[in-house]
DNA sequence: CACTTATCGATACTATAATATCGATAGAGA
DNA sequence: TCTCTATCGATATTATAGTATCGATAAGTG
């Protein structure tokens, strides 16, 4: 770590709430603001005062003036560099069914740093061609691609039966972070981080809930 | 609370746990295994032993057996009921946008006890016909279908800057919970549910990781 | 029928994250 | 200039979740 760096210890909430922060700081920006404190953050996010602040001292490098708060622009700086949204990184995916075609075409990742290249599947007739202009390669093509183009990133959007195969593919072609779409668990080496999107783990909290206000209304 | 009834407090991971314990027993039960014991499921989902055994003790009825384990079909059924897999809540969406479309197209929900039963959006010229056999309706139609149809999920895939009209509007129809894919924070009276499905921060934490990789290799 | 052992439940401990509290300080207003 | 107060940083407390440990018990084995 160079001196005067931040710690490089950022905790897993803290770095999740960092899109909120920069999408709502940016909209301060762009209104001509140029300094603004935890609790209005707070308030407008729906979080604990403390927190804001304990999270936004934590990515500043000056420090927050009583009475006012912090400097903008270097806030959205700081965070945009810890996320990596100024240097994109390129990222490639497998699986072309209906989800990977929708990521494929989302063009909100551009703006958080990250920049879908290709897209591989399994099935002859999917490839060949482009999906909103990404090419789609045969999966004989996996290793050779992602070594030469120096990728790190690889989203899985295939069924469950063919995720941890899929998995193991991009660890074998050099894939440091996957982002896993299928609702199942992937067994990697320590140093590879899994990151997945379980839409039924969430689910299951929205029916969870929903059943305890029907129950307690039933009641 | 019912006498014999397990008590309604699972913690809010250990909820999101349970889709992957469900898919996981029941593989074991279509391959005629009738006990599991706690470590080889951990062992097979990259789980700590003893959360394992906490967790399924908290859905089983009956105690599980040293040496042997748990009853697979029991904690099955336990956990479908606790996560309302078996009396399927119905839902609608708003947005059929790209992300909207995906959605209203898979076919995952059903088996996770939701359904979709109709989308929403403000754009007249996406509205009056049919999207993955799903009528798509203007948004003026969106209270009265809510209230006669009994909906109490809504799906909320438009763009930030229509969030959180939307998100109102959703309430004021008797809305419990929301799944909210719109990068943003919603706020909503104390009683209601937001889940929020934000890709960018899932990206967060895979760029941060990536970012100390490099390092740690360049270093 | 003893002996061994894998697994259980319960309890204790640790880690992580969120929140409350308090003295210090910058800026606004008398 | 002096006072008042919103906000800060730092520290302490609490809440939540995860992990380690240990005696008890059921099933297999000699």
């Amino acid at each position: 770590m160079r001196e005067g760096d931040k710690p490089t210890v950022i905790s897993k909430q803290a770095l999740q709430r960092m899109p909120y922060y920069i999408r709502f700081l940016r909209g301060l920006k762009e209104r001509g603001m140029k300094v603004i404190a935890a609790p209005a953050v707070a308030a407008q996010l729906g979080l604990n005062e403390v927190q804001v602040r304990k999270d936004l001292a934590a990515m500043s490098n000056s420090h927050g003036k009583p009475k006012s708060g912090f400097i903008i622009v270097e806030l959205i700086e700081n965070m945009e560099d810890a996320l990596g949204y100024n240097n994109s990184d390129d990222a490639i995916l497998v699986g072309v069914g209906s989800l990977g075609r929708a990521l494929l075409g989302y063009g909100g990742f551009a703006e958080c740093g990250l920049n879908m290249v290709a897209a591989f599947d399994a099935d002859p007739a999917l490839t060949g061609g482009n999906i909103s202009g990404k090419p789609v390669f045969p999966m004989s093509k996996l290793k050779d691609i992602c070594c030469r183009m120096n990728i790190h990133i690889g989203v899985i959007t295939v069924p469950v039966a063919a995720a941890q195969a899929v998995c193991d593919e991009l660890v074998e072609a050099g894939v440091l972070a996957i982002w896993n779409f299928a609702p199942t668990h992937l067994t990697v080496p320590p140093d590879i981080l899994v990151q997945s999107e379980n839409m039924a783990a969430s689910l299951a909290l929205l029916s969870n809930h929903l059943r305890q206000r029907l129950r307690e209304e039933n009641l």
